[in-house]
DNA sequence: CATTTTATGTCAGCCATGTTGACATATTTT
DNA sequence: AAAATATGTCAACATGGCTGACATAAAATG
């Protein structure tokens, strides 16, 4: 299965406080049972930020958005695009509430003049660091629990799950080099 | 950052097929690549059953309702809501459409006659399996390419990624178990 | 230099799936 | 008999996807 939307509140009408028991699992194999495990680690990861987001009135897109531009500063429209794979309309929204709201500032390329270079104000890099701690500490703590290799192991894993069209962009995005001035 | 929700097409007005190349990334060390990774992966394995449940006119909420009540036979909506942490109006939508459609059934709960036990039918059975089989095969691969190992680090980092307050559920939820009779 | 293509922005509207609050019913528990 | 529980439902709203259409500026091309 999924995952999608945001959980705004700490939700009223939300299932009474653990019910908890329940129902055996059917046995279906292994795969199903790391299926969900990604499901449910997944679930709690992104649970992390929600709650500074809502104090700003921003939601999950604008994170996103906050974590490409910050990690890829100068980063064109077309490429955020291609990052979060959204139609450009919707990025616009945030994008425009990013920019009023002075977490994000436009410049011209210099190169080409038609594109808009995105970076992060200094008000975006300390709201980026304040999301990103609690995700980076989580999954510090979840990759020392589990012992050396672990991480070279998640790494692969994840890698390999990516569409193999798309993995040597993925590693080129991730991997990080020195900045470049524009 | 974070995943949400449902490209329901191809995107004509996505970004032109690959713009690629771009902004190098910013050095923010490891822990960033590895949550970024996760973004990646999530969101390509998230995309393998969509094409399929746009044919039924179902969104991936669907699809977590139908994985979950398919690996719980008998499981009660006070328990589907405690796994997927959405309110119940948010979940009865989607039951009512697959109630409808014939996806799911209920049975009025023999020890709790307030209980409404959810159970998929022989049709819901096979869109369940339909679902999952891209991406077991997608996690089986990936696993695979991986070596030997890979699974255990895997499951122990993801689940050392859950709260630590849900992780005993989360193991008791995906543990198999002989099936009970309702 | 005229034309076409590209990068971006924007308007208008729709849909899926979250949310809240309130309330109704049947059933079980106390 | 009363209270608590499991479920269902109505009404309204927000977020963030989507489509289609169109506008502008700048670059690339013939």
């Amino acid at each position: 299965m999924t995952v999608t939307a945001k959980p705004t509140g700490k939700s009223a009408a939300r299932a009474a406080e653990r019910p908890a028991q329940g129902v055996p699992a059917r046995e279906t194999g292994p795969l199903t049972e790391a299926i969900e495990l990604l499901f449910f680690a997944y679930r709690d990861f992104i649970s992390d930020p929600d709650e500074l987001l809502a104090k700003y009135d921003f939601g999950r897109a604008h994170h996103r958005v906050i974590h490409f531009v910050g990690r890829h500063p100068g980063i064109t429209v077309a490429e955020l695009l291609n990052i979060l794979r959204i139609t450009k309309q919707s990025l616009a929204r945030v994008l425009k509430q990013l920019i009023e709201r002075g977490f994000i500032e436009q410049q011209t390329g210099k190169q080409d003049r038609r594109q808009r270079l995105l970076f992060l104000t200094p008000a975006g890099i300390e709201l980026e660091q304040r999301l990103a701690a609690p995700q980076q500490a989580r999954v510090a703590a979840a990759l020392a629990s589990a012992g050396p290799g672990a991480e070279a192991a998640w790494r692969a894993v994840l890698l390999a799950l990516v569409n193999e069209d798309d993995r040597p962009e993925v590693e080129r995005l991730i991997a990080a080099q020195p900045a470049k001035n524009n």
